[in-house]
DNA sequence: CGGCGTTTTGACAGGCTTCAAGGGCCGTGG
DNA sequence: CCACGGCCCTTGAAGCCTGTCAAAACGCCG
């Protein structure tokens, strides 16, 4: 399996909040110094799953709260016969089970696409956080909000959209997600999914995702290979996607 | 057709907080008195909008926050050529245009379908809340976490479920919306909306919505007629929808 | 070399869209 | 009082986009 490699931190067993590699990207704002102690209290621990994983279930409880320090996975649902829709794609610096956080069960699972690295927090001092530091209690809300873009977009993608514009899209959107956080440059990325992820992501078949990629690469404007996506000609795809780029403003960040 | 209406809002005699009709519901939480008196000064008035009008429009910038009063909307998104995608329905005590107050611009439209009372607070007094009243701001980020909720299963029904799943797992989530805040009973609740909004809402066409609406009102599982719905066998309903009933704990409110 | 997961292709079926037209309901106006 | 127009709902027919089935090619790894 393909490995997002963080050699900052490669063999850290616990990460310091000074040095977390998640706000030492340029994507992130600065934390106050009696924030950065109040996370350093927040945080429980680190965990760290292998690819294939699952993170979260759907239906469970009781859990706490994590932020992803590291590596890719993906939040879907099931249904009961096995069709299975992803919703959306976690990278570095996102949040998973605030929902488990919130309410009594998890709506959703998660699963990892690589090795990862989480960051764990105490789900009962959630509240201790929007309590004495406000600033933080605002970054959840700015996190959960940007979510929802994507999600809304994803909607409209799925609902409204037809094969070809729904596969460019997705590979314009997860170009820019990687990039955003450094994963990404000379418009190539190493992307940890298969087809069949993005097949499950666009609520097409396996097949008909593999022959309209297809579609797309023998009109040059984008390569696929080998786990590798590199953007040929991303006005033309975001030309026949409907894409539009999402707000790249400084992120924040527990 | 769709017009943007700002009444001034001198006119209208403003609810006072203390009787405000959303709080008096069973359905959210009590303020504490300190709470209340915040409120009521991040309250900046009121609005009142005519069914069909548009209440946010997408790529507006500088909007407001809004929440709900009385009516129904919903929010979302259309592509260039016209194609429309409703994310969700908004009804009495939905935040409106969070996004609006944390990015550049909206992302998402909103129209009426019914005349409706919106309560109007200042954006840049957001900061302000989440500083001195935490536990309003833990209340949004409850209300935006269960709205992802019901976007992440949206998406699940425009992904991955037949024509005929999507409309019946539609029509129960939308009664259990209006019976949560005392719009329904009996199993039957008047809903707003045209065959269309149905559509726009499954990422059908008009034609196929129709007819497939039609086969469960023939198959005596739901009764739709003159803008009212009833449910005649919510559990064969569910059945074959692979719905599943979201939280229903009380629910918290600006 | 063999096994397995992934990608690719072809053929066919079908669910859903599109096109088209008629019917019902209701407010408006002659 | 009835005709008329505008929505909305309904229904039929034809066609296409996408799903399903099947099988082969490919690539990686033990």
């Amino acid at each position: 399996m393909n490995k997002i490699e963080h050699p900052s931190c490669a063999d850290l067993t616990q990460t310091s909040c000074d040095a977390c590699p998640i706000r030492a990207s340029a994507a992130f704002r600065e934390f106050s110094p009696p924030e950065l102690d109040f996370v350093r209290h927040f945080k429980i621990g680190e965990m760290r799953v292998t690819a294939g994983s699952t993170v979260l279930l759907e239906g469970a409880e009781t859990e706490n709260l994590y932020t992803v320090l590291s590596g890719w996975s993906f939040r879907y649902k099931s249904l009961a016969d096995g069709r299975r829709q992803i919703l959306n794609f976690a990278l570095p610096g996102d949040l998973l089970g605030l929902q488990a956080s919130l309410f009594e069960a998890l709506h959703h699972s998660v699963e990892a696409l690589t090795e990862m690295r989480l960051c764990i927090f105490r789900r009962d001092r959630l509240w201790a956080l929007y309590r004495d530091h406000p600033r933080l209690a605002l970054d959840i809300t700015w996190l959960t909000a940007r979510q929802e873009l994507v999600l809304d977009d994803g909607m409209t993608s799925l609902g409204r959209r037809t094969a070809r514009e729904r596969v460019a899209n997705l590979l314009l959107h997860l170009y820019s997600r990687a990039e955003e956080i450094g994963l990404a440059d000379e418009n190539e990325v190493e992307l940890p999914i298969t087809q069949q992820h993005l097949a499950d992501a666009l609520g097409l078949s396996l097949v008909h995702t593999n022959k309209t990629l297809r579609h797309l690469v023998d009109l040059g404007l984008v390569h696929w290979k080998n786990r590798t996506m590199k953007l040929l000609d991303a006005a033309r795809l975001a030309d026949l996607s409907g894409y539009e780029p999402t707000d790249k403003r400084p992120r924040p960040f527990i």
